[in-house]
DNA sequence: ATTTAGCACTCAAGGTTTCAGAGTGCTAAC
DNA sequence: GTTAGCACTCTGAAACCTTGAGTGCTAAAT
């Protein structure tokens, strides 16, 4: 549909305008190597791709600028596998090569690099294993009438919830009510816990005290009560390095719904398998349609585990930040699954 | 050293400026009730103040506007307590009333709750009780060669470190050791589980296998890694709404230090008993040299648990956020002496 | 039938000028 | 000591040029 030459010309606008920020003129084109037509030419070629919304003029007299469906239409079609420097592989290498056995720094550290790779917004939505299963259950009497739960997964992932104890309760009866839970839950998948928290147990704990009830019935809700979703982000200041966010207006706004982490990681966690680019108003989040962004998934085996991303202007490095993100996201897959 | 009337003239300034972040010109001041001098008067008067460094003026024929040391003096010596609205006080009131037994969501409500009312940016060092004792150690194992060690502190603080286990190491004797680390070491101040760490316990596993002592190698390793600080921030892009920041720059270094978190909290750390002001250049940071922190501590019994804190622009209402620091520090402190 | 040179036209950005308004400092009168 | 009056200063906004980059169109060249 688009000729071989505007095909051309678009490739050079949209490479040209991601290094400089500042809209293309027909002369510059003409300059390039590869270009063998007079700006006159290029002139024509540059009216048609706008009458086809691949690119867009700031103003009457001005150079073009890409358009969003120009950069979808980059993104689908002309993007050319980027090699990426010795450098950056280093850096990533460097990631992970240190031993390190808590997801926490990995994921940490992996948000880190690519910011600092990209000078883009990174977020990484910490893994959710589904296949995990409980390991032990520790409960940890405080005071007369709070304990801490102490939940260890298969897979190391620690967790604790502190809740109410009638005052009644004895300490040895915690001790027992802690062995009926280690005895029914032990192996249980983290999925499964809410329906056998309602059923089996529950029945089975009504045979004693009512003690023993109330002490389940709060334990039962703190064990819920949804756990926050852990997202990482790095980089949040390079956002303001970008020409196009020299405006207090649309940083304030995309920070605020940076704060929304439930939001933000709904977004990531139905971002679908693989990577995903998300160009301006193909984006939800009204604060975000100045912004692309590109998620990649890593798993475990078959099972999808959680999403990075990076979170920066349209006018970004498509085709490097998703060699990026690709090796990355397969560097995490790798490290997770030399664990589990 | 200050007449009467230059007292006055400053206050007018100082309470203007506060409001509407634009220089004051003696007419105004004049026009105000409790001044009953004219403009002229005024003027002589604002000139001397200049000459004291009380005030500045932004251009020759400028209004003037309150200068650091302006502010320094108004906030030893003209700042009046300020009565909180109802509302404001209901406002703290909800934060506490509702039932918590964790001091990870009283911290986040409180830094909510101080930015929600003031509009700037609330900072929280999380409370660090020093006669916290080990209540117990749990060790569990989760592959051939790593192992999760949970503590729990008498303040019914969990922490848990990952590490290294030799692939020899049974589980038995894993077991043998959390008994033998539980028997030495409950009951220990946190403070004093290093040199216990050192002392005791590691010459008694000596006689055992060499399994024992690199487990507990690398166990101590885990433990002893520097647990990060505690910092909770709030209304970070509140900064965003004061004029004197509509300016990316500034934004973007006070971004980019309040990132670091070490440095922010040992700041706070070392702020020192009760109320303490610091203005612009009196601050330590640079990127914080337009801007004044305001902290206040709170404590358990005599004990100093924890440092909150706004941070905002010099033109910062002074009397108003000191008394919410003050009502704020004071019912967090309440709180942890509840529990504790 | 393309491609290109030429040319008139447009617009943004930056510089100058002008003007009004707010405010000052000084002087002289009260 | 206080105040009215006045000349002076500076900012900020508006109006106006000027320049340069870039376009679209037309007509000639290929």
């Amino acid at each position: 549909m688009l000729t071989e030459r505007q095909i051309q010309v678009l490739q050079v606008i949209i490479d040209e305008f991601i290094q400089t920020a500042q809209p293309i003129g027909s002369r510059a084109i003409a300059k390039k190597e590869d270009i063998s037509f007079s700006p006159a030419t290029i002139r024509n070629e540059m009216a048609d791709l706008e009458e086809l919304g691949f690119i867009e003029k700031t103003h009457t007299s001005s150079g073009r600028v890409p358009s969003e469906k120009g950069y979808r239409f980059y993104v689908d079609n002309l993007m050319s596998p980027f090699r990426l420097s010795n450098q950056d592989m280093g850096m990533i290498q460097r990631t992970f090569e240190r031993e390190m056995i808590e997801f926490e720094k990995v994921v940490q550290k992996s948000a880190r690099v690519l910011s600092d790779l990209t000078n883009y917004t990174s977020i990484i939505l910490g893994p959710e294993v589904f296949e995990t299963t409980l390991k032990q259950i520790q409960i940890i009497s405080l005071s007369e009438h709070t304990a801490v739960a102490i939940l260890v997964t298969n897979t190391g992932h620690v967790e604790h919830r502190y809740f109410n104890v009638p005052t009644t309760m004895q300490t040895v009866d915690l001790e027992k009510l802690v062995n009926i839970l280690n005895d029914r839950l032990v192996g249980v998948p983290i999925v499964h816990l809410q329906q056998k928290l309602y059923g089996e147990v529950a029945q089975m704990l009504q045979r004693y005290s009512s003690d023993f009830e109330a002490t389940y019935a709060y334990l039962k809700e703190a064990l819920l009560e949804k756990q926050p979703v852990k997202l990482y982000m790095d980089g949040k200041t390079n956002i303001m390095l970008q020409p196009e966010f020299h405006d207090i207006d649309k940083i304030q706004s995309l920070y605020s719904v940076m704060e929304k982490e439930d939001q933000i990681a709904h977004l990531l966690r139905t971002s679908g398998k693989g990577i995903k680019v998300s160009i301006g108003q193909e984006n939800e989040l009204a604060a975000m349609q100045d912004c692309s962004l590109i998620t990649a998934t890593y798993s475990l085996g078959d099972e999808q585990l959680g999403t990075i991303a990076l979170l920066g202007p349209t006018r970004m490095e498509y085709s490097r930040v998703v060699s990026i993100l690709n090796v990355l996201s397969s560097r995490l897959s790798q490290k997770f699954n030399s664990w589990y």
